[in-house]
DNA sequence: ATCGCTTGTGGTGAATTTCCCGACACTCAT
DNA sequence: ATGAGTGTCGGGAAATTCACCACAAGCGAT
């Protein structure tokens, strides 16, 4: 019978353990090798090749994320799904971005992960149903459903702001800075809220703050 | 033969079954239950008594030194280890103030672990070398030296509300997250502001949201 | 044994900010 | 020329933040 090769990638080796014994359970299925870093990593997709690839986000070093985007042009047939402690709303649609085809939190019951990973196998998206109506309202209220990184969503003037947003000003700061009314950064916040689908300032200042860290 | 008993108290499934399994290979230990929250482990202990209980800071609600705070007094034999992903440089001394006999980080090999278990079981501290230097470090210079990083200085409670402002979660959410009012949060929020010399919550929301980031 | 400081918890009321609406002019593409 | 998106602003209601205060418990220093 023809197995179908699972890597396994994450920083912590009793989930590692954890999650190898558990897939070793399945018939169709068993672990092609374990990582815990970017580098590694790479190196044991590129070796095996494996029908999918479990990728936790946070590495030893670096970014699971990252290690997907590099690894998927070069090996057209390694499917990913992401492992992580974080939830869901924070990192799912990242995920997808990256290159992933599925996202899974680690609170979930271990025979879910068994679910995602023949969900992923058999080429469709994973994600939890929550997840799922969320990108789905964005595709219908916006206009794509993954926010393609939010400069091409946000007009010049949102992005300025949004800038300013995660350097941490505050929206009088913000005003004083352009020399416009508060009224109007008030106007381009709740625009953006509304394009970044985000449901408080705090939430958004997170998001902005992130964004400013990441683009280098 | 009198085995140990060893209680799990983790938010991941995949991580318990890696250290139930790894555990149920000795022959002189065996796993006397598994929780993934505060109550559930408060009542665990009561219920097991377990020799030893392995504590996972960040649970499904609460937080695992609070579990620990809650538990000793009532549970004179239990012993108590702290197993998290976080830095040791930074939970190690909460860890052992709350009552725990010692801290190990999961990116340890899974046979660190069992080491661990061992050397708390046999009544002393398990801390890594370094750490246990730092500490003693400390004791000699009078704690109050040089906190390398401003987040030491918050304390428990603050450290978890900073947490969860850095995850963009509002006050009223981290409040209900916490089942404290919501002026406790605003008062811990001042206070965190305070210690971290943050001028508005756009401020305090970025750092905080990049300390969450950057700390693994 | 007492004093002072920190911590954990909560409250009040004023000041600020956010939120939800609407408005208007201008551009650009359908 | 109509509608969608953008840049700019305002008003009023709702929510949040801020600036204090309070108090009990614990802990270290005197």
């Amino acid at each position: 019978m023809h197995k179908k090769k699972i890597a396994i990638i994450d920083d912590h080796p009793a989930v590692r353990d954890g999650l190898a014994t558990r897939i070793s359970l399945e018939k169709d299925l068993e672990v092609c090798g374990e990582a815990e870093d970017v580098a590694d990593g790479l190196e044991l997709i590129i070796r095996t090749q494996p029908h999918l690839a479990i990728v936790d986000i946070s590495l030893k070093t670096g970014n699971g994320l990252d290690l997907i985007e590099k690894a998927k042009t070069e090996n057209e047939f390694v499917r990913f799904l992401v492992w992580s402690m974080y939830e869901e709303d924070l990192y799912a649609d990242r995920a997808l971005r990256a290159g992933a085809r599925g996202y899974i939190n680690k609170q979930a019951a271990t025979d879910k992960i068994i679910d995602a990973i023949r969900t992923v196998l058999d080429d469709k998206i994973y994600l939890s149903t929550e997840m799922s109506s969320v990108l789905l309202h964005r595709i219908v209220m916006g206009q794509s459903g993954l926010q393609s990184r939010p400069e091409e969503a946000l007009s010049n003037r949102e992005l300025q702001v949004y800038e300013q947003i995660g350097l941490g000003k505050t929206t009088l700061q913000i005003a004083e800075a352009m020399k416009l009314s508060p009224s109007t950064i008030e106007t381009y916040r709740a625009r953006i809220k509304q394009k970044l689908d985000c449901h408080s300032m705090s939430e958004l200042i997170r998001q902005a703050s992130q964004w400013v860290l990441e683009r280098t």
